[in-house]
DNA sequence: TCAAATTAATCAGGGCACTGAGTATTTCTG
DNA sequence: CAGAAATACTCAGTGCCCTGATTAATTTGA
């Protein structure tokens, strides 16, 4: 048995855990919008006017990846995405008024859709779920960010 | 307040998870070979000579990825594909040496990273992890599976 | 002040993940 | 045995996710 057994390995629950969520979403909450799509719109109704790095990171997503989403959201007309004055560089985002609608509405059903999700976990079990995971993603994602160097900057 | 925190959200929390893991991955056993390509060789290694909707159903992954991944290892040289003589629709899959080396290397890595992936977590908090994650993941399968029908087959 | 460094966004490229449609082969059945 | 159903795989299309390179704008500093 040269083999390792797949359901020890972390990264592989990880990925089933997550196309397990992401087939459960298109069945219960919506075929039209992903999951990370109405993260940028919850961020954006949230605080109207963000650039578009600053969603990026709030939800989690890479320069690249936040900026294919945001076309889409653009595209189908739930954000507005206009330069800032201020900076040329930015583009500063806010959600149209079918935007704010739309959030609402999957607001509500990704409720439902997560009560189905975590149907199997007890209300003490949901707390552990929750806590571990961030714990393990919150240190991996420390690995890659350096951290501010222990001494004092300067 | 009409967003939603995503720190609650089980379908953020396992995104942001795998995406932990994915990076680990990358940095930590290799760039060439992915997590799910590992998989694949993984469940080959066991067991040479499956199919291609077989293997696509030990490691959780669709007819059309699982095509997909098998053309990358085939192209690398890692397994080998020939048509089943006994049914033409078959493609027939193993491991070649090199396929079975690469296995060995990524097995040894893999541990490595996997401890300091959950290096966050105690032992105890390790097998509930395993524990909450598989029973989430596995319900929400088989909510797409009808699952056999409640009455007697046939 | 004006060149160098930094920053925000874009683009090209590779890989994972799904659906729906199409092809070839085998099996079932009338 | 021939037509229908099922099965294995392929193909086209959409979307997420990353890296590395490029472009445009701003900030820094010699």
């Amino acid at each position: 048995m040269a083999a390792a057994d797949l359901t020890t390995h972390p990264g592989h629950l990880a990925r089933r855990l997550q196309q397990a969520h992401y087939l459960l979403w298109n069945a219960m909450v919506s075929e039209e919008i992903t999951s990370p799509q109405y993260a940028v719109l919850n961020t954006l109704v949230a605080e109207p006017g963000l650039d578009q790095r600053t969603v990026g990171e709030r939800v989690g997503l890479d320069r690249s990846t936040i900026a294919e989403v945001i076309s889409r959201l653009s595209r189908r007309g739930l954000l507005d995405k206009v330069r800032d004055p201020q900076d040329g560089r930015r583009s500063l985002l806010r959600p149209t008024d079918e935007g704010v609608r739309t959030h609402r509405k999957l607001t509500v059903r990704t409720a439902r859709m997560n009560q189905v999700f975590l149907a199997p976990l007890t209300a003490d079990e949901r707390t552990v779920f929750f806590d571990l995971i961030r714990r393990v993603a919150d240190a991996a994602e420390g690995l890659r960010n350096p951290s501010e160097p222990l001494a004092a900057p300067r």
